[in-house]
DNA sequence: CTAGACTGATCCGGTCCCGAAACGGATAAG
DNA sequence: CTTATCCGTTTCGGGACCGGATCAGTCTAG
């Protein structure tokens, strides 16, 4: 079963959700910030710097300091990789779990209203 | 009808979509920029900068300064009300349009990819 | 053991955005 | 006319982020 929505209902569904987000108190992810976030808790492991600023196709410095932001917000964290002690590789936390399961939430319940 | 999405395909959409963006060139429109965008495309005018600020529960120099940069990128335009030469009407522009009959489709492309 | 390759972090100069406060122009009230 | 109010913009000091270059630590090939 495939998923079918209209152009003009994906625009709908984009502003509730990025309006909600705006009007919510607290921190407030750039696009490369999600976009990391979503890669951690969506695509198989092992997640490392250099893999992840690959695929995003921005600097490495660019990924450290998303890692710095969003690490010190608890929503993802930091390991050495003790077999290459060169990578760090990147994991999830609960409270990244519970982040993005809200934050499915938040798309998924906005998507149920779309015609009323 | 209504438009069923579970979170985790919710989360999966979002992924595509924000890795999308993220990886393109070009301009990234920050939350609030892309808000403000969909808020003048979406919601019925008038819409002024003190609208605007109260929606989405920022302040009014962030506006303005969102008005500037998406007014360079030509996907917004300010207009003086004529009645009430206090006010500034925001407006659409063709290219405002186009930039998100394109990002509408893409949102739409990545939802109907969702299950395969 | 050493030279080179490779990883993530840091430094650097610069750009962009932030909210509070102050500002000038326009309107409304007295 | 004068004062008060409202609107959007600008100013201000400060913080976050940008990519290129560089760095220290780690691994590997000769």
């Amino acid at each position: 079963m495939t998923v079918e929505l209209k152009p003009v209902q994906a625009l709908a569904l984009w502003q509730n959700v990025v309006l909600e987000t705006v009007r919510r108190e607290g921190p407030d992810l750039s696009s490369r910030q999600l976009a990391i976030l979503l890669t951690v808790y969506l695509t198989p492991p092992p997640h490392t710097v250099r893999g992840l600023a690959l695929s995003l196709k921005v600097s490495k410095p660019a990924i450290t300091r998303a890692l710095d932001t969003l690490g010190q917000l608890d929503l993802l964290k930091r390991k050495r990789d003790e077999a290459d002690r060169r990578n760090v590789l990147v994991q999830r936390t609960v409270k990244g779990s519970i982040f993005l399961r809200d934050f499915a939430d938040l798309v998924s319940d906005a998507a149920g209203r779309l015609d009323a």
